[in-house]
DNA sequence: GTCAAATGTACCAGCGCTGTCAATAGAAAA
DNA sequence: TTTTCTATTGACAGCGCTGGTACATTTGAC
């Protein structure tokens, strides 16, 4: 059942498609139309088919469909190492493997060091492993030399809120809207002096967040105050650092917005350590919903970015384009506020 | 260089075997031998050959060297899906890609969620994707009859703290002795009432972290409470849980250790709601030293688990047994006390 | 009933590599 | 010098699947 006894007796093999083929009284040319979902088969036919797949309990040799197409039937997801932060990287590999799953590609982690050369170091990746498809996250997804060296190599790739035109698939969701979202929540509790800690330039996510903060203060009338923004790079040193600086102005602000999660938990260390109190003496914001920003006490207010979703469209858009290499995508995908209690009205100034 | 201009005359083409060998003036055969560090080349050969592999920047293709030698050069992580904690997940992996790195390996994840039946399941993935290893976590690693069906399929695997004799290759750290290092570590600051929240049954970690912190009071000679010890699960809703428990008793704990750090999170959650100062009303610590540790705050007392080389290790001896079928091993491997804010000599009681 | 399109079969090469086994060379033994 | 032996090396047949060509059969349109 759904093997063949070994010669030696001894060990279990797996059925191939010649057996099927025998099973289903047809060429192993037609089983392999309708494992490839070639379109002229004949629906009864089809079934009869997958119904000997099933009884023999098939599963297609994945090195050897490999080999005779020239695929590797390997997505990887190609992320910087030290930058990324780890959680970010574990969800979007879970919304790979979901998109992976029933169908014949595996996802695999690629951690790569952003530098000058990567560019080049691309081309050893690619002979070494030869996926069929890569997915991009910041910084690599805003580095052009590198998209264009995948479009030479014919590479099909997608990317992850990268803030370039070029790339042809990118999926994201629409920070500057959350965030200014997020800045509204803090205005409606009655915030005036909210204080932003901005992330590294370069990603996108730092322009689009301080922007989505700057619209919400100018819809509110607020004028912008430059001296509310210090630039962090999305490390928990860089939000502590960024917190001192604010704090230790005359007149501190009474709610700070951090740019991503762990940046925010950097600000509310450095209350911690000059014993303010949070939510009383500061609302804190940080952005992503990270694990952190529940495990925190208290819970930290942020913006639930929909990791998995994105991931995985990014993965069937990108398998999508491999049969159509003509598709082109931008999705923005919907996020989600995560109010907790790192933000309250502000006590009286 | 290194590649052969495709006839027609568009994209690349990447060297083969037979290209290197007809460099060197060798038969495929050769080359191959030294590909797979076969013994029998002249060393005056393999040097030639080995040149010849980098002057034409030659690459083995994994999925023809897969089929010939029916391999898949896959080793999957096996993990339980809603259990295991993401950033645990992703040290191992980032251990594993370290460990593959140079080989032709490739470390693919696989959630896994635990049922009475995985054993039974575990079949359509192996069949599936063809794994040549795979490396089990607890609670994987502690599931005997799923090691039995990998014995019966003939699959090499390792685990990673497992409490089964069954497991061939097993990777872990001394938890017993570090849970009473940090007990230890408490009872130095002048700790004697200490309680403990403990892990899942089920889990090796649960009893070895249990009986480190007995063993740490026995040699204090502080008689063991069985009320300051509480159950929880590794949830961080368990530990707040658990906490509460505890600051609920008469006389309260002036410390408590949490058997992870998510637990430990959970504990300081409590001690925020009732207004408890860390560490001044209440030490803290925590185990495993994942992110949050560092991020949250006050910085939380741990042990660093040395995940990364576990895991490195878990796949340098998987793949050596793939080769020397009798081998075993049960590693421990140094672990590190990381003392943070969250400990401090407790307040006058 | 005829013709074209749709559908299916048969067959074979070949993807790039490794396993098997035979062949060869060089060294040791006679 | 010849023989024997072992260490090296090579020839060849696939691994399981897909792509292509060539042809057979069915279907539906006219």
């Amino acid at each position: 059942m759904g093997h063949r006894e070994s010669p030696t007796g001894w060990g279990y093999m797996p059925a191939r498609i010649e057996d099927v083929a025998a099973h289903a009284g047809v060429s192993t040319k037609t089983v392999s139309r309708v494992l490839n979902g070639h379109p002229s088969v004949r629906a009864t036919l089809r079934t009869r088919i997958e119904a000997s797949i099933r009884a023999l309990n098939y599963v297609p040799n994945p090195a050897a469909r490999g080999l005779a197409g020239n695929r590797s039937y390997l997505i990887a997801l190609l992320y910087d190492n030290p930058t990324a932060s780890s959680s970010y990287i574990m969800e979007l590999i879970v919304g790979m493997l979901q998109a992976c799953n029933g169908t014949p590609y595996n996802a695999v982690l690629h951690p790569f060091h952003a530098a000058d050369d990567l560019a080049a170091r691309i081309d050893g990746f690619v002979a070494t492993h030869r996926p069929d498809a890569l997915v991009l996250v910041p910084p690599h997804a805003n580095n052009a030399k590198l998209l264009q060296r995948l479009d030479e190599l014919d590479i099909r790739y997608s990317t992850i809120s990268s803030k370039l035109r070029q790339s042809r698939i990118d999926i994201g969701f629409d920070e500057r809207r959350a965030a200014a979202d997020i800045i509204e929540h803090l205005l409606s509790l009655g915030h005036r002096r909210i204080a932003h800690v901005s992330g590294l330039k370069g990603h996108g996510a730092q322009v689009w967040r301080l922007n989505g903060y700057r619209d919400a203060l100018r819809k509110a009338g607020i004028e912008y105050d430059e001296s509310l923004v210090v630039e962090g790079d999305f490390t928990f040193a860089s939000g502590a650092a960024g917190a001192k600086a604010l704090l230790s102005r005359r007149r501190p602000p009474t709610a700070i917005f951090a740019a991503n999660d762990d940046m925010a938990c950097g600000v509310v260390r450095e209350a911690y350590e000059r014993g303010l109190a949070i939510p009383d003496d500061l609302s804190v914001c940080g952005f992503d919903d990270t694990p952190v920003s529940q495990l925190i006490s208290p819970g930290l207010t942020t913006v639930r970015q929909p990791c998995r979703e994105i991931s995985c469209l990014a993965v069937e858009s990108v398998l999508q384009s491999i049969r159509d290499p003509a598709m082109s995508l931008k999705a923005r995908v919907p996020y989600q506020m995560q109010l907790r209690a790192s933000t309250a009205k502000p006590a009286k100034p």
